[in-house]
DNA sequence: GTATTATTTCGATATATGTCGAAATCTCAA
DNA sequence: TTGAGATTTCGACATATATCGAAATAATAC
C-alpha cells in the first residue's frame, strides 16, 4: 500500500516499452483481469497465473513467454515467485498505481 | 473537451510503442510541459511547438524527429498543424485523458 | 518567376526485438 | 538417484526500429 513515485523518464520509457508489444500486453492484462477477480481476497498472490497457463492463454512458446514476463519484471510491472516446480505471476500493484499517477499527473489541470 | 474512449487493445499498444522511445518521450514531455504552462489562455495551440524548435530541444536530426512526430500523431498523442512555413505541435489533450482513464480503470477497486 | 527556410521523404545502415526449438536448469516425487 | 514436469537459457533467424544525410517538397519573401 505504500506510494511508490516514478522518479525518472527511463524508468517511465522502460514501462512504456514493456507494454508496447501485443503479446506482452495480454500477458499483462491477463494478469490484470486475473488480480480484478481477487479483489475480496487477503494475498496478491490467489489467483496468480502460472507461466504455462500464460503459454495457452496467448499462444505462444514458453521460451518466448518467459522472455516477455521477465521484461515486465524488469520494468516493475509484475512480480514473479516460485511455487514448487512452477511460478506464479501476478500484478505488482505499486507500478501500476504509480503510473496511473504519472499519467494524471500530465494533465491539465 | 468530449472525453474519448480507448476501445482497443492495439490502440493501446501503438500509444506505449509510440511512448517507449527515449527521444519520442522526450519530444512528447516537451510538449506536454508546454501545454501546461498554458493553462491560463483559450487556445491548445498557444505555446505548442515548432518542429525546428523541437530538433533542438532534443538534439536530434530534423528526419529523426520528423519520423517521431509522425509516430507520436499516428499514435494520436499529438496534433500538428500547418502554421506558414512552420509545423506546430501539441498534445492532444483527448487521447491523454484517454490513457489516464484506461491506466486508472486497471487499478483495483 | 527565383531564393530561402522549414519540413518530409528516401535510401542506407546499425542495432534491437520477437520468435522458435533444442538444450540446460530447477523442483518435486517415486 | 533417477525421472518427469515446468521454466529458462541459448543460439539462430527474420523483422522492426532509430538514426543520419541527401534529395524532394512546401511555403514564403524578394
Amino acid at each position: 500500500m505504500s506510494k511508490s513515485q516514478i522518479t525518472n523518464t527511463g524508468q517511465v520509457t522502460e514501462i512504456f516499452k514493456a507494454l508496447s508489444n501485443p503479446n506482452r500486453l495480454r500477458i499483462f492484462l491477463t494478469l490484470v483481469s486475473a488480480w480484478h477477480m481477487n479483489s475480496g481476497c487477503i494475498s496478491d498472490q490467489e489467483l496468480a497465473y502460472y507461466v504455462g497457463d500464460l503459454c495457452e492463454c496467448v499462444e505462444v512458446s514458453p521460451s518466448t513467454v518467459s522472455h516477455h514476463l521477465r521484461e515486465l519484471s524488469h520494468a516493475g510491472l509484475i512480480k514473479m515467485e516460485r511455487c514448487g516446480q512452477r511460478i506464479c505471476c501476478s500484478v505488482n500493484s505499486e507500478t501500476v498505481a504509480a503510473l496511473s499517477e504519472f499519467l494524471t499527473c500530465l494533465q491539465r489541470k
